[in-house]
DNA sequence: GAATCAATTACGGTTATCGTAATAGTATGG
DNA sequence: CCATACTATTACGATAACCGTAATTGATTC
């Protein structure tokens, strides 16, 4: 089914939900969460995920640091910042009443 | 609370998912729409919402028709499509997958 | 020490998003 | 009837997000 493929304006957003969620645990490295999303069947190119990272972290929702080796393509962790966690619990309540409007109906 | 301003990008998507989940029900009109969404605290413009409906229309999501009225500015009803109802079961997988995650370490 | 793998950056084109302002039918009241 | 307010959408131009592909580079392995 490649309805993935046109209903990815949609599932961008709540892979940056995952991508918040996950960086709260532990720090999140971009080529990790690029399998991760392939392993869900999404396919996801670099071109599309990092300039998100980059964006997320520029909006303060994730800081980053080296996780290990050296140079400007070591692998980077994001981990959630405290504007991220806010914006993680906004965007929680969010899901919880979208998620229950579509679970009352969904066998109709 | 201006998180929801910055958000937006993640909001924006979820808001799809509820006006596929409306359209299912009963065609869904722009101007309610805005107003439903500004209820809920979202400050959306005419300039986001309309463009957006139109292009889940190209998408082939929602098919629209004249619900009252004449001319070109007369209330214009989107309901779902076919591919608007593949759509809306593939994207009810994810947020549940979401929401379950998201549910098991509120507490946190 | 050559090749492969892990991981990110660079690039340039396309599409989505945004707020504000303009437009135009429809109802209301005097 | 006609002025006003309300419903509802379109138009527009600027900014930002998104996308795939190709290039880069440090680490590992044989």
């Amino acid at each position: 089914m490649d309805m993935k493929e046109i209903a990815r304006e949609i599932l961008l957003g709540l892979w940056k939900v995952h991508i918040l969620h996950h960086a709260a645990e532990k720090p999140v490295v971009g080529f990790w969460m690029m399998q991760e999303l392939r392993r869900h069947g999404y396919d996801v190119s670099p071109g599309t995920l990092y300039p998100m990272l980059k964006r997320m972290e520029r909006n303060g929702w994730l800081s980053s640091g080296y996780v290990r080796g050296k140079g400007v393509h070591a692998p980077r962790g994001y981990s959630l910042a405290p504007k991220g966690r806010r914006v993680l619990n906004l965007v929680r309540k969010q899901v919880e009443e979208l998620w229950q409007e579509l679970d009352e109906h969904t066998g109709k």
